[in-house]
DNA sequence: CTTAAATAATAAGTTTTATTGATAGTTTTT
DNA sequence: AAAAACTATCAATAAAACTTATTATTTAAG
């Protein structure tokens, strides 16, 4: 047994496809199934059902797999020890970022972070909460950007900061006379919402307490754009609720529009979210230095009360 | 990098020394040097100092033992898996018992697991408690058995039976008369003792709460067999105690001498202990099944106080 | 039902790697 | 100072991993 035949298994496993696997392996395809082959003869049992089509992982093949997985992270783990002793922070690094945290947040950072770090080859992607803790369970993310509690078993969350909830009520709304909101106010029958799948949407049907099967039947406007929310309000289809950080690139005229929330003003708590395993914790570290600093002067909220980012 | 190569760094690490490390792993010296070289070359980190004699592990080198450690114990368990789903018992299976219970327990249990167990090749080794832990750290032991509880972090511990003290009481000794035992009756002064470093002396030095610095001066004759002990006693040098297990083997005229306790009994708690990463799982739950089997009808004490075996 | 496409297994040959025996270079012990 | 103990290096060999080419099998398409 080899830590190469387990990284071909685990290849083998996620893409179901000895071919693709190979590929993304790069090695062909033979040298992939021979060694595939091999461990599965060492070990004298069916890691893959090849009779079906896509492949299949045997019942004692998924245990397999997931010990190849810890085999695989924990040996990684000992490049990470010396680049560690190295005082070395360098290598690919990538990074999830939620779509409503990405705009406001990255500018931010992006550019402190290269400069410090020149030798690292930061990757960002954008994907949703969902497909960020997928990722980061399968390796493909080093640690990903979004907003806690999430509470996943094999996941570190570690706080950056707390972005309050902002008001973005149009004049002719009921409430545009009142000087502060309160969660209580909302009715999510007329808060505009992003489209499922953002946990920020998530977050306010959370806040607004409403039946949770409440129905949508006469609104389905829904976008996956702040710009689009305020311009609906505009045009005075109801309310809606944005990020602190997102109210700051509004026009002065829209600015007027937007409603604080009475302290405990409700927030949202982003995290670096990271498995457990600390793999590339120097970066990761590196990384949440680097925002922590930023973002220590852009938000003085501290009156805050987090609400859950959650489809509970 | 590579398994083999990280259980040749193992076993440098454990030795010290390369040339008995390779004998150790089946290869020649050359082999294992050029493998271990070849690792460092590749971390282009130093993972041994070969300037000093004997070899010394480096910083870093420490670390890296350490997480080598996890990932050869986490290899061996995919082995370990698909064994278990064979319903595999067999292989070699190194059993550590301590002195004190090695002479009763073991001949109750062994013609029966080998009968039941004919693949399984036990290889029983005679050890101190702590040697017992040492090497279950290290891998060298699956499974011992000692009293307990001790409580280390990384052990599991998964009781056998309970042993109750029974004192050994020569006529002419004080306590002689009385029916039954208490506690509070010991003098340690004149209570025989086994010799340093087995539990069973620290376990009845807990049970006398006598100074725990108390002199020994006029008693240096300490045995390392019980049987010594109770020939000791039987020279009026004192009384003594013994596990309910070892009394059974005495003749009629000693067993005249045997003065129970009264109940609750002080008793030892003797325990399986393992790995907590629970390699080779299957053979030790099958060497608890056998063993609990056959204790059960020896041992019927219910009213028990376990003393705790450690020297604290 | 036949054919084409997709995919995995097999075969033969090549490259790479692991291992060995012999030996040279150290350090430690005597 | 010599011997012993130990590690590194070298050249040769055995083993393995990998490649290209090909075959077999399954799935999808016509």
């Amino acid at each position: 047994m080899t830590i190469t035949q387990l990284q071909y298994v685990l290849a083998v496993a996620e893409h179901k496809n000895f071919t693709l696997a190979a590929q993304k392996s790069f090695v062909t395809q033979p040298t992939l199934s021979m060694q595939v082959q091999k461990l599965e003869d060492e070990l004298d049992i069916l890691i893959f059902d090849r009779s079906k089509k896509p492949i299949t992982i045997t019942e004692v093949g998924k245990k397999i797999v997931n010990q190849a997985k810890n085999i695989v992270n924990e040996a990684n783990r000992i490049q990470d020890i010396v680049d560690q002793e190295k005082g070395f922070i360098g290598g690919d690094y990538t990074l999830g970022i939620i779509p409503t945290v990405m705009p406001t947040l990255l500018p931010m950072f992006l550019k402190t972070f290269i400069k410090r770090y020149p030798k690292v080859n930061l990757i960002i992607k954008e994907q949703s909460t969902e497909n960020l803790i997928k990722n980061l369970q399968d390796g493909h993310l080093d640690a990903g950007i979004a907003a806690t509690p999430l509470e996943i078993e094999y996941l570190k969350e570690r706080p950056l900061y707390y972005e309050p909830f902002v008001g973005y009520v149009p004049p002719g709304h009921r409430l545009y006379q009142q000087p502060k909101l309160k969660p209580e106010d909302l009715d999510i029958q007329d808060v505009l919402l992003l489209q499922d799948g953002h946990c920020f949407r998530d977050g306010v049907i959370n806040l607004c307490k409403a039946p949770r099967n409440f129905q949508e039947e006469h609104f389905r406007l829904q976008s996956g754009s702040f710009e689009t929310l305020v311009n609906l309000a505009d045009e005075d289809l109801g309310m809606t609720l944005l990020p602190y950080l997102n109210t700051l690139e509004l026009d002065e005229q829209k600015k007027e529009k937007l409603k604080y929330f009475e302290a405990p003003s409700p927030a949202r708590e982003v995290s670096l979210i990271y498995h457990k395993s600390e793999l590339k914790i120097q970066i990761t570290e590196a990384l949440r230095d680097v925002i922590l600093g930023i973002v220590r002067g852009a938000i003085a909220f501290q009156d805050v009360k987090i609400v859950s980012p959650l489809n509970k």
